[in-house]
DNA sequence: GTAACTGCAAAATATTTGCATCCTT
DNA sequence: AAGGATGCAAATATTTTGCAGTTAC
């Protein structure tokens, strides 16, 4: 049950298990995709408030249980993170999908981002891939 | 010179030629480096307004003189694009740089964006890659 | 009971739009 | 002269902060 995953993924990042945080993991772990502040707010109904959303968004990504995905249109998406990274080692190497059709992100997390050779004196900490296009679901319309 | 070259580069994405367009154009051709809004309110001095900043990065933005750097921090960088990319066909495979340090954005147009093998059901219509790290000014201090 | 979380109000920012005026072509 | 660009004012939207009341542990 999906309920009990969710309470059991907020106890083991020390996070106090409530109402609006139950919710919104509750939203990532249905969606299976990325998810804006914006959608938040529209699929969690009117139940509580903007601010909580963006304090409990803050509070995922601080304990790892979500990351956000860059984008170039200022609206950042989260997507939750594979168990892998909510022990505190995180993994870096993602790589991200956006539609241009359907506008959903997800991500590819079975791709292997592949290595970068930096010019002389650059060193890499992190690795982000984001590939846009049409995605499984609009493709097959 | 530098002045001769903006106007050039105006005339030939069809903007008419102004002040405002010319001084902007000029921060990117002086920075070679990513620019936010931000930066550009700072840099321009106080010469013009918030709006038209807005307005004409939009245009350089339309008309393909500049492309923008997604991040993870809703706050955009802009940089120039490269010859060809002007003339309408644009290159969509660059590998961004983002400093970790200095916090300075640069577009390493040298590598080769590596192809990326998707799952089945997927096509790729653009591929962004973003390193974060150590920028060469930064590691060499 | 205490510390942490939430909602509300309000401040601080950021972005967009309309319109009159000025500048480029 | 005509169309486009700019500045200003103002409307929106987004994000942050403080605080008092509530809830989880």
């Amino acid at each position: 049950m999906i309920d009990s995953k969710v309470t059991e993924l907020l106890k083991k990042t020390q996070l106090s298990v409530t109402d609006g945080r139950r919710r919104i993991l509750e939203l990532f772990l249905q969606h299976e995709g990325a998810l804006s502040h914006g959608d938040i707010e529209k699929k969690a109904g009117e139940k509580f408030d903007r601010v909580t959303v963006y304090r409990t968004l803050q509070a995922f990504l601080e304990k790892g249980l979500i990351h956000s995905i860059p984008s170039s249109d200022n609206s950042i998406r989260y997507a939750l993170c594979k168990e892998e990274c909510s022990e505190g080692h995180h993994r870096d190497d993602h790589v991200h999908f956006i539609c241009n059709q359907c506008g959903n992100a997800t991500c590819l997390e079975e791709l292997v981002v592949p290595s970068i050779k930096l010019p002389r004196g650059y060193t890499a900490q992190q690795v982000e891939v984001l590939v846009s296009g049409i995605c499984k679901s609009c493709s097959s319309r």
